[in-house]
RNA sequence: GCGCCCGUAGUUCAACGGAUAGAAUGUCAGUCUUCGGAACUGAAGAUGUAGGUUCGAUUCCUGCCGGGCGCACCA
């Protein structure tokens, strides 16, 4: 692998007589070469110029190229660019060594740095009774990635997701379908759809209501009360709309290809949240403020939080201390990731303390993973129907429907196949389009954009993938390189452009670990993105099935391995690859 | 009022304190008698503002301008 050769070069740096760390950086561009090291460390210790030092440096071991070609056989040429030395390195060298580390390796690019640790992940949590929207969506995509990509890392993952099944919003809910029960008795023989859509009805005018009058607000008081004492008048109501959002919810998880070790419920962690809260207080790590019992965060530098509101209810707050103690005698996790909207940066702030105070093993070990926002850019045609704001499966509806749209003139084998290749490249479109924005950045979501067939989108590098495999159906390969021979013969003249593949699948590995170490599936977009142009270039200028025979083998191998790293970067984003499209 | 985050081509996004700030899209100009053209090549086009630290700042610090969010009984 890339490794190798950069341990190479380091050794001939290290020879040279340079000290320290020896860290390799890529040129901005290949014509400057194709590592570089950097010369400010060596200028300053020599007391001179680091352009200076470069130019020294790089003399030097050009005669050490020509004087031990055994040693430097995969550098080809040595040049001082400003302030840099840069490397060279033999095409020839780096294709037997890169086709061979991929080759062998059938776990190139996975990594064992997590080996022995848990980590949760946690994200989606929608709350039931309401709508999944957007942001929920985005967290979906982005939670399932990053669980991916700590899995391919080495790490077990568990992936949870807590939801709010009690508290104001259900009681607002319950209020609103109280008062439309003859609504809701029709609901029960309906489509999940229609039963989500009166849910979506109900919570409206119980959330309404109870700005509007006090008479109300204090009736979805009690239905509050009801839900926390499980009181048996509302239970079945509850229960039943409790259980067509959990459906709901399914549906979209399924549609989006990822699923849950276990679902939390603020319903199983209230109680022991409390009490945990209430045992803090005794100790003195919570305090009584106007009939409320606070964190007092503000002595640290954070702010006061309410854990237990004056009515006795545990907040949101309270809920986590109870969902950390569960997590905990439940997996004990090394890490748990709560990938959540960077509106609660500062929430998370005073609550992994409070947390901390009162459960000690869970110190250092809970994670804010910050999402960016997800708006819709574009035009107004896509925010619904109604001027009403568009919900996550809506969202999904639009970009399946479009993508049909345009596959429509496209001449498919059958019918069945054609449907799953619908849903395969809307899929890839939505996710790719959230997942190429660095996680906690904003982005601006266009329907658009994200179908487009060229440029930086999913259909665009699902369809480098798909080309690659016709090619290689055609010279009778199939795609997972189980036919590739070990020993493939070099052609003499490796070209720039294949050159350039192979740097970028030697990457593969340093880039799956840098994604996981920053928890950042946009880095595997951006790479694959990167992968799908240098293709396209190659493509463009490299003949392959009427190549000349070892250069043929040697590309059909080559791009074997080109679309074997593409379909593993896409595994990742949990972005399936097509036959066709 | 206090605190956190963010201002980069027309637009959507990049850039461990380092080389000429990269892509995509849009615009303009080209390529190829296509191994699936849903392609490729080229051009024009940007760091909000004023200072400071540094050999070197989009990146770090301060002020200002502009935007988002959070600050007690919602989740």
């Amino acid at each position: 692998m890339i490794e190798e050769i950069k341990n190479n070069i380091i050794a001939i740096v290290r020879d040279a007589g340079v000290t320290g760390d020896i860290v390799l950086t890529q040129p901005p561009k290949p014509e400057m070469g194709d590592f570089a090291f950097a010369c400010f460390g060596i200028g300053k210790e020599k007391g001179v110029n680091p352009m200076v030092a470069a130019q020294e440096l790089a003399a030097q071991l050009d005669s050490c190229l020509s004087k031990d070609g055994n040693v430097v056989i995969v550098i080809n040429e040595v040049q001082a660019f400003g302030p840099y030395v840069n490397f060279f390195v033999n095409p020839r060298e780096l294709a037997r060594v890169v086709l061979k580390a991929v080759t062998e390796d059938a776990k190139f690019g996975t990594h064992m740095i997590g080996q022995g640790q848990t980590v949760l992940v946690e994200y989606a949590c929608p709350n039931p009774m309401k709508v999944f929207h957007l942001g929920h969506l985005r967290n979906l995509i982005t939670g399932e990635a990053v669980a991916r990509l700590l899995e391919n890392a080495g790490y077990t993952v568990k992936r949870v997701n807590y939801q709010g099944d009690v508290g104001m919003h259900i009681a607002k809910s319950l209020w609103g379908i109280y008062h439309l029960l003859d609504e809701f008795e029709e609901a029960r023989s309906k489509t999940v759809e229609e039963k989500v859509t009166f849910l979506g009805t109900a919570y409206a005018l119980g959330a309404t209501k109870f700005e509007e009058d006090e008479k109300i607000q204090a009736e979805i008081l009690d239905y509050n009360r009801k839900v926390y004492e499980d009181d048996s008048d509302i239970r079945d109501v509850y229960q039943t709309a409790r259980s067509w959002s959990l459906k709901y919810f399914d549906t979209i998880y399924t549609k989006l290809g990822t699923h849950f070790d276990r679902l939390y419920f603020e319903s199983e962690v209230f109680d022991e949240g409390k009490k945990l809260v209430l045992d803090g207080l005794a100790k003195g790590i919570f305090k009584k403020s106007d009939g409320a019992v606070i964190f007092p965060g503000s002595e640290i530098g954070l702010h006061d939080r309410v854990f237990i509101n004056s009515q006795g209810f545990p907040t949101y707050e309270a809920k986590d201390m109870g969902l950390g103690k569960l997590h905990f005698s439940e997996y004990s996790p090394d890490k748990v990731i709560h990938v959540v909207g960077k509106e609660q940066s500062e929430y998370f702030n005073v609550v992994f303390k409070a947390l901390a105070a009162l459960l000690p093993q869970t110190e250092g070990k809970e994670f804010h993973l910050v999402g960016g926002y997800l708006q819709l850019k574009g035009d107004q045609k896509m925010s619904s129907r109604k001027g009403k704001v568009i919900s996550g499966d809506e969202l999904i509806a639009i970009v399946e429907e479009q993508v049909k749209e345009i596959m429509v003139e496209r001449d498919l084998v059958d019918k069945t196949t054609k449907e799953n290749i619908v849903h395969n490249v809307a899929n890839a479109a939505l996710k790719y389009a959230l997942l190429r924005v660095n996680v906690s950045q904003d982005m601006a979501f266009d329907v658009h954009e994200s179908i487009s067939t060229s440029g930086d989108s999913g259909p665009y590098v699902l369809y480098i993938v798909t080309r690659i495999r016709s090619l290689l159906a055609k010279a009778g390969i199939s795609s997972d390189g189980t036919q590739l021979h070990q020993e493939i013969t070099i052609p003499t003249e490796v070209s720039f452009e294949e050159k350039n593949l192979l740097l970028l699948l030697g990457r593969f590995f340093e880039v799956t670990e840098q994604a996981a170490r920053e928890l950042d599936p946009s880095v595997i977009t951006k790479y694959v993105f990167a992968v799908a142009q240098a293709f396209n270039v190659f493509y463009q200028t490299c003949p392959v099935l009427d190549a000349p025979e070892i250069q043929k083998q040697f590309r059909l191998h080559l791009i074997t391995i080109v679309s074997r790293i593409m379909k593993q970067s896409l595994d990742i984003l949990a972005i399936e690859t097509v036959s066709e499209m």
